[in-house]
Formats: C-alpha cells, structure tokens, sequence
RNA sequence: AGGCACGUACGUCAAUGGUAGACGGCUUCCCUUACAAGGAAGAGGUUGGGGGUUCGAAUCCCUCCGUGCCUACCA
C-alpha cells in the first residue's frame, strides 16, 4: 500500500529535463495478464529511476474505450441478463448502459495496477471517451476533413457480418483453412468450348462479371474478347486480360467479382467492369443472385452452386485445398469483402512526415534498434485506413448531412447548423475506428488543442513503452499524428518489450488457457520478486518459469533478515550519510571497501537504467546486496557490531551499517518498491530527502537515488586477496570433510609487506571466517608436509596443517587439477603470442595484456609444481 | 511466398570482435546466535551443423538445419 500510493510534493527544483510516459491504454473491458505487467514493471522502474534523480516525472495513467470490445460485451450481457438487443433499447440508451457498465465493472486493471505498485499520477488518469479527449478527437478529424485527407468513399472493405461493422486490415486476422478449391466450367458463347476457372468460393460466381486470363497465355490467346454465358444466370460477361493473373495458378482463367473480392474489385476498376453485388451485409444472398438463392446464407448459397454446377455437367473437380482466410480479429467470423461506403484517411503525406523524421533525425529511437525496419518498411507500404466502424460505442464521425445530401463536417452540431445555414442536419451513424483517439493520446491527454502548461512540460514524452504488436495500428499512427499536430515527435525512444511465453514457448493466449495470471503470481511470491523477473525479460523473449520467480522471492526474504540483523543491532544508532565519506584513511578494510563498491553498484546502475539494459541492472543489484552486503560486509562488522560491550566504536559501526544497508533500499528501490518503502520506514536516523523533494512527507521514493562516488581500487583489490584467502581454506575444509566445529591453523606466506599488513590487521576476521584457532602470517612459509596448500598468487601461499588428515594422493589430484586448468589456459595464450601476426596488428595493449597474464599462469604453474613435489 | 529475429550449461537467460558468465537445478558437508526461502564448497560448455572474413569469432559474412514472429492480392 504504502509503495503503491505515489503521494509526494512536486519537485522544487525544476532544473532537470522532465521526465514524462504516457502509458499504452489498456482496454476499459481489460484485466492484468503478463505483457501489462512486465511492461508497468519497466515504465515504473524507469519512473522511480527518474523521479530520484530529481527529474520531475510525469508518468500518466488512462484507459481505452476499445470500441468493439467493449460494445461486444455489454450486447452480450445485455442479452443474458434480460433477452435484449442493442437494437431493442435504441442507440442513445444502449451508450447510457455502455457508459453505466464503465463506471460500474470497467477499470479493473486500475485496481490491479496499484496493486503492482504503479506510480503513476491518479490524479491526470484519462480515459479517450471523456469529453477533453473527444473534443480534440472531433478537432483532427475537422482539420484534416479541410485539408483534404480524410474522405469519404465507396469502396471494398473487410466486413464483420457478426458485428456488422466494417474493420481495417489490421484488425483482421489471416488464418490457414484447410478448404476446397473448385473447378468450374464456363461455357463460352457461339462455341462449344468452355473455360475453366478454379475458385474456393462458387457462390460468388453468380456475382461474376469477367474472366480474366493473363495477356500473355497463348492457351487463352483467341479467347480473349469473346463471351461467356455464365451459368446459374443469365447473364454474358466477357473474358479480359489482365497481368493480375498468375498462368500458372490453377487453370490460368480467374472469376472476376468485383463486389466481393479486393482483387476482382481492383481488376474491375480496371477494366470497368459492373459491380453484382450477390451477398448482402448479413452474408445472405441478395435478390440479384437470383430467385433460387436469394435469402441463402452464403454456406448454403455455396453447396446450392456446386450442386447445380454438378448437374449441369460443368463441375469440373474439387480438390483439397488449403488457403488462408480472413477472420474477424474478435469475434473470428469470416470476414465478406462487400463495397461500401466509408470514411477513410489518406496516409501519403502523413506517412511522409514519419519517414522523413527517421531519414534525417533517426527517431523515434528505437529499442531494440531491429524494430526501426520493421516500422520503416510498413510506413512504406502504408495505404489508405479505413476509419468508420458501423458501431455505437465510440467517437461518432463529426460530419452532418443536409436533407439535399451535402456533407458538413465541423466541431459541434451548432457550428454544423451554422455551416450548413440549416438546423435539419442528421448526423454520420458511424463512429471512428478506436485507433483514431489512440493516436492522439500523447498529446490529447495533455490538454491538446489547448495550449496547456502540460502540453509544454512534457511534449515530447521520453519514451513509449510496448509489445511489438502494436507497432503499427498504434506505435506509427502516433508518430504521424504528432508530426502533423504538434509539430514535435511524441516521444523520443521506443522500448518494445519481448514476450513473456508459456513454459513450452507458445504465445499465452486466452483461447489456449495457457497464461499466467501476475495477480497469482503476486499472491504466492510478492508483488517486488514478481517485478524484479519481469524487468530483467527487458527486450527478449522469455519463457514463463516460476523458479526464477522463486529465486527473487528467496531475494526479498534476504533483503528482509539483512535488514532484521542491521535493526536487532541498531540500539543507539542511526542512518547518518556522512560516515560514508572516504576521506577517513582510519577506516578497516571493509568499510573502505563497501563504500568502492556501493559507488561501483551506484554508477552501474544508473548507467543500465539509463541505457535500458534492465538485466544488467538486475544483476548488479543482486549481486551487489547478496555477496557485497550480505555475505561479506555483514560478516566482517558482526564482529564490531555485535559487540557486548557499549562503545564509540561499537555505535559506529552500527550506524555504518545502516547506513550502507540505507543506500541500498535507494539503489533496490525502483525495482522492489514495497519492501524497500518497508524497511527504509523502520531505519532510525537521518534520512534526507532529494533535494527537490525537501518539504514531502518522509519516503524512499523521493531519496536521492546513489550516484557514483569515488571507487577505490586499492581497497577492492586487498579485499579480494581477502576474500581469495578465506575461500581457499574454505576450500580446504571442504575437501577434507572438516566439521564447523573443526579448528585449525592457518599459516599464511607473503612477501608483499604491504598484503602482509592488511592480513595482520584482518587476523580476527580471518580466523573467524575460516573457523581457524590460530592465524600465522610471515614472509616465507615454513609448514610440515602433512598439511593442505594452496596459492594466494603466484608467489603467496597457504597451509592449512593437518596431521592424520592428508591424503597424500587426493592432496596431489587437488592440485593437479589445478594446474591443468592453468596449462589450458597457458597453451591457449602462448599460441595467441606465437603467431607473429598477432603481435604485429593487434593493439598492443591487448598485447601486453596477453603478455603478463602468460607470465602470471607460468610462474603460477611453476609454484604449484613445487607445491606437488613436496608432497612426494 | 517474402521479411525480421532467435538457436549458448539440465532449465531460463547474460556476455562493446579479445580468458564464455549469472540464477535456478544437481553433488558433498552444515539446523554456525539475520536468514534452511539459509551457509560453505563443487561438478557441469568444441556457443545448432558446415564454410568464410580476421592476429583473434558466441559475436561479422555465406550456407544448411531447427524455432518463433511479422507482412502478403495467388483465385
């Protein structure tokens, strides 16, 4: 709750470019499923990012009205709750239920989207049938009505004969169909010869108006010109040629329907040829089909057809086929290409703009960069969208009709009755295409067409965030839009994100109930672990796998008993930021060095947040709060912290503690919002806010987010040497089966007077780490033969005595083993610097680099080798 | 039919042309006073096959095999 409520002051300091997402409306009727949640999961990392940078952050909030489906589903309630049509109530009170259903059951996904922790900014949420987002719906289409781009016309389109509305090609799917193709003879007037064409679809013969063969088919040379009496009718079409047809599909002679077929349709303006329309909007056969078939459901017009055909004698054959079928994207009825009269948008010059601003500015930016092609070469093919939809629910089209017929487009009814010098005006039935108030959404959500002060701020936005799906019925149209609106592109970089897949790499689908609820996910492993699987999908494909979800659950419990230990020894303590200073050259070793590495994990981070490479940064926060924090930093101050007796000493430490561990709730927090706004809660001490953000109530979210600091590498490396010791005697036990309870000596060789010191200063921890009773650190190593060694470096080493317990041959297949991997790697780099040719064009750096890490692994193998002859 | 991706450990995924890594799983040991959802150690790879470019290829090019996605007017 608290992570999710975003309930900060504005920023102060406006200095900082702002930072502004308008999110992919999810659809009114729509609930969470995992491609809204791995997309929130980034768009609020990348805000919370931002937002602690003292950037002032915009990230707004909003729904689609989503025409058909929404539409769909109140008919359908409609009908079960109380046996009704849309039809039964009337256009006005059936948009009074849709609207009634919206404020009643729509929005869910709100809901779920605080539950995900969401930041966005309730307070601007929009949805695109409210009356701001329609006036500037009504005002692009007016304005682009004048100038001449959109237009009405009559023309073949996709039609839904379930939905009754006409549908763009993007909203048709193209589905495989196992079917038949048939062979139908025509017999030719004033010959006894006939022609034969192949159709999967007979009863659109009775529409037939030509048969068209290539120009260049010599089998069809003669017939060209000539008449065909089309059976069924009684109607003579002639035989045309058209390059359209391919000679070797088929018989090389096509049926040529212009009223419903988009190719015929294209041929016959060609060619001039009549339109016979034979199957009305319901996909029934119409009066001109004939008497014998008008009333006919066109499956049943079909059969009718190739029956008569078979008993005329001018069945040729059927044979299985298999072609691909438009269906209707929602409710998967086949789609009639039938003329009609629509409203459409031209799409060259909008279409210019676009390519024109990828030509000369590269952007958008894309992320991934593939995905610019893609978007490129679509524009490219771009032709004219069809924009009315015969529904009831949505933006009805702006555009009056006088009662002699002329058309009025304008803003309002009232400027239409002024236009028009007559108030007997009814208006267009159809609405707009959903896309249309989509495509418009950045900059209609910030107050356009008024010039509004957010418009300013956060015109152009920073980054889209979506599925490749939508890349053109959404992605593109916005682009355009903005071009020719604003003048401005609508935002600067486009993240596409991959695809969460089901654990056998299928797309999750409603239909194949094989998705994965997140709010399942939530429930079982928190909502923080959930997001953190999530972001790392970042741009790949990713197959659904709950162990990983399972392992950032294991994560946030880490994170939680880290933060119980820091708490339970916090007693007279304190977050207090300036003991991170490194100016202190009194600090131990692993104060120094947690410090380096919190300036490293500070300065990776925002380099990946930045960049976009959300795995990287999920990494270097596990890993960094895991082995840094955790493992190693906890476990060297539990000495100090831990420590009975009251003292400076003692507080401070403490108070370093928490302090890190402070820093690391920040650099944890964009990701894992409620545990870290959790824990940051219960830390005692002083937890200044981003300096933006000074007067807000106390919270993680507007901490100044870590930036990098001085890294320490003098301190990284002598902790390493630290941290390779206790892992070698670790090592050891391990091997040799020594219990915890086992104590042992450690005798350490160093020359390094240097090392020799961090390691003298270090002995309690060494001895506490590797559960050692005594620690002897010299310059040279004196140790009995029954001991376990090991190699610091090439020149260090260690001995663990263990008398009675070395096994003289493990012992030496311990360490042969090592050396063999060493001999790999030395066979590998002596042949690199063997070849002559390396030395000459490689940089030398590389060279150099080559050149040292051989003399290493040599003088390596050469110490290992002395370890083993000792042991004979 | 074209186009675009992808193929790396048992699984899911990383890796600016320069020593192939992480997490989970697996093996051994440990209920050690933050945490067994944990700790310590370990095993596991000719980067789908073949060829090429390069001093050097998981990475660039070609080809084959396999997988996925997008676009398309073959009746």
């Amino acid at each position: 709750e608290a992570a999710g409520a975003f309930r900060c002051g504005r920023p102060e300091r406006r200095d900082a470019r702002p930072f502004c997402i308008v999110i992919p409306p999810p659809n009114v009727t729509g609930s969470l499923h995992m491609g809204h949640a791995l997309q929130h999961a980034l768009m609020d990392v990348m805000t919370r990012h931002k937002r602690m940078t003292g950037h002032r952050t915009l990230w707004l909030p909003g729904m689609d009205h989503a025409g058909i489906s929404t539409q769909l589903m109140v008919v359908r309630a409609l009908k079960k709750e109380e046996g009704k049509t849309r039809h039964d109530l009337g256009r006005e009170q059936f948009v009074e239920r849709v609207w009634k259903w919206k404020r009643e059951s729509g929005g869910q996904i709100t809901v779920q989207m605080r539950r995900e922790g969401a930041s966005v900014d309730w307070s601007r949420e929009k949805f695109t049938m409210n009356e701001d987002l329609s006036r500037a719906v009504r005002e692009v289409f007016v304005r682009l009505y004048d100038e001449g781009w959109i237009y009405r016309g009559n023309r073949i389109v996709n039609w839904c004969p379930q939905d009754q509305t006409v549908l763009s090609d993007l909203e048709v799917d193209k589905l495989p169909q196992a079917g038949k193709l048939y062979y139908l003879q025509y017999p030719i007037k004033n010959s006894d010869r006939r022609i034969t064409v192949a159709t999967t679809r007979p009863e659109t013969m009775l529409g037939d108006t030509a048969v068209a063969v290539n120009p260049n088919d010599e089998r069809y040379a003669d017939l060209k010109g000539q008449t065909v009496l089309l059976p069924l009718t009684d109607r003579e079409i002639p035989i045309i040629a058209d390059d359209f047809v391919d000679p070797q599909f088929g018989t090389g002679a096509v049926k040529v329907t212009p009223a419903h077929d988009p190719n015929d349709y294209d041929m016959g303006q060609r060619h001039e040829l009549p339109q016979v329309v034979v199957i009305d909007q319901h996909a029934k056969m119409t009066a001109d089909a004939g008497e014998r078939f008008a009333g006919l459901d066109r499956y049943q017009a079909r059969e009718k057809v190739v029956a008569e055909f078979e008993s005329l004698g001018l069945l040729e054959k059927v044979v299985d086929y298999e072609f691909s079928i438009s269906k209707c994207e929602r409710c998967k009825t086949v789609i009639e290409p039938l003329i009609s009269t629509q409203w459409f948008m031209k799409m060259d010059q909008m279409r210019d703009l676009a390519l024109d601003l990828m030509a000369r500015e590269k952007k958008p930016r894309f992320i991934p960069e593939t995905y610019e092609k893609v978007y490129t070469n679509w524009l490219e093919n771009l032709r004219d969208w069809t924009i009315s939809r015969q529904l009831w629910w949505g933006h009805q089209i702006p555009a009056w009709y006088t009662p002699s017929g002329e058309v009025i487009v304008a803003r309002s009814e009232e400027e239409a009755r002024e236009k028009a010098g007559t108030s007997e005006l009814t208006q267009d039935q159809d609405v707009l295409d959903t896309w249309f108030s989509s495509a418009l959404w950045p900059f209609s959500t910030l107050g356009w067409p008024d010039e509004t002060k957010d418009l300013e701020t956060f015109y152009p936005t920073s980054v889209l965030v979506t599925a490749r799906d939508i890349i053109f019925l959404w992605v593109s149209r916005m682009v355009m839009a903005g071009l020719k609106f604003i003048g401005k592109e609508p935002f600067a970089d486009v993240y596409i994100t991959g695809t969460v897949l089901d654990a056998h790499g299928q797309r999750m689908a409603k239909m194949k109930a094989n998705g994965v609820d997140p709010l399942d996910v939530f429930d079982k492993f928190g909502v923080d672990a959930t997001r953190l699987t999530l972001a790392q999908v970042g741009t790949t494909d990713t197959r659904w796998n709950e162990k990983q979800v399972e392992s950032y659950r294991n994560f946030a419990n880490k994170i939680w008993n880290a933060a119980r230990f820091c708490l339970l020894y916090s007693e007279g303590a304190g977050v207090k930021p300036e003991l991170l200073q490194t100016n202190d050259t009194q600090l131990a070793l692993h104060d120094r060095w947690i410090i380096s590495r919190l300036n490293k994990t500070a300065r990776d981070m925002n380099a990946a947040l930045n960049a976009y490479e959300f795995h990287a940064a999920v990494q270097t926060l596990y890993h960094f709060f895991w082995d840094d924090f955790c493992d190693w930093y906890i476990e060297l101050t539990k000495a100090d912290v831990t420590s009975d007796t009251d003292s400076p000493q003692r507080t401070e430490a403490r108070s370093r503690l928490l302090t890190v561990l402070e820093q690391a709730l920040r650099l944890l927090h964009p990701f894992m919002p409620y545990i870290t706004e959790e824990l940051w809660q219960r830390l005692p001490g002083e937890k200044p806010l981003h300096s933006a953000y000074k007067t807000a109530e106390p919270t993680v979210m507007l901490t100044a987010y870590p930036q990098a600091g001085a890294i320490d590498e003098t301190s990284e490396a002598e902790m390493s040497m630290l941290i390779t010791l206790v892992s070698g005697v670790r090592n050891i036990r391990s091997e040799h089966n020594l219990k915890p309870s086992d104590r042992i000596a450690v005798l350490i060789g160093i020359q390094s007077a240097n090392l020799r010191k961090v390691f003298e200063d270090n002995t309690d921890q060494i001895a506490r780490l590797t559960g050692a009773s005594t620690i002897d650190i010299s310059a040279s190593l004196t140790a009995p033969k029954a001991a376990a060694k090991f190699l610091l470096t090439s020149t260090d080493e260690v001995a663990v005595p263990l008398e009675g317990l070395v096994d003289f041959g493990e012992e030496t297949k311990r360490l042969q083993k090592k050396k063999e991997k060493l001999q790999g790697e030395e066979a590998k780099l002596q042949a690199q610097l063997a070849n002559p040719d390396f030395a000459v064009r490689a940089p030398a750096d590389k060279v150099e680099q080559a050149k040292n890490r051989l003399d290493e692994v040599r003088l390596h193998i050469k110490a290992l080798d002395q370890l083993i002859e000792n042991l004979q």
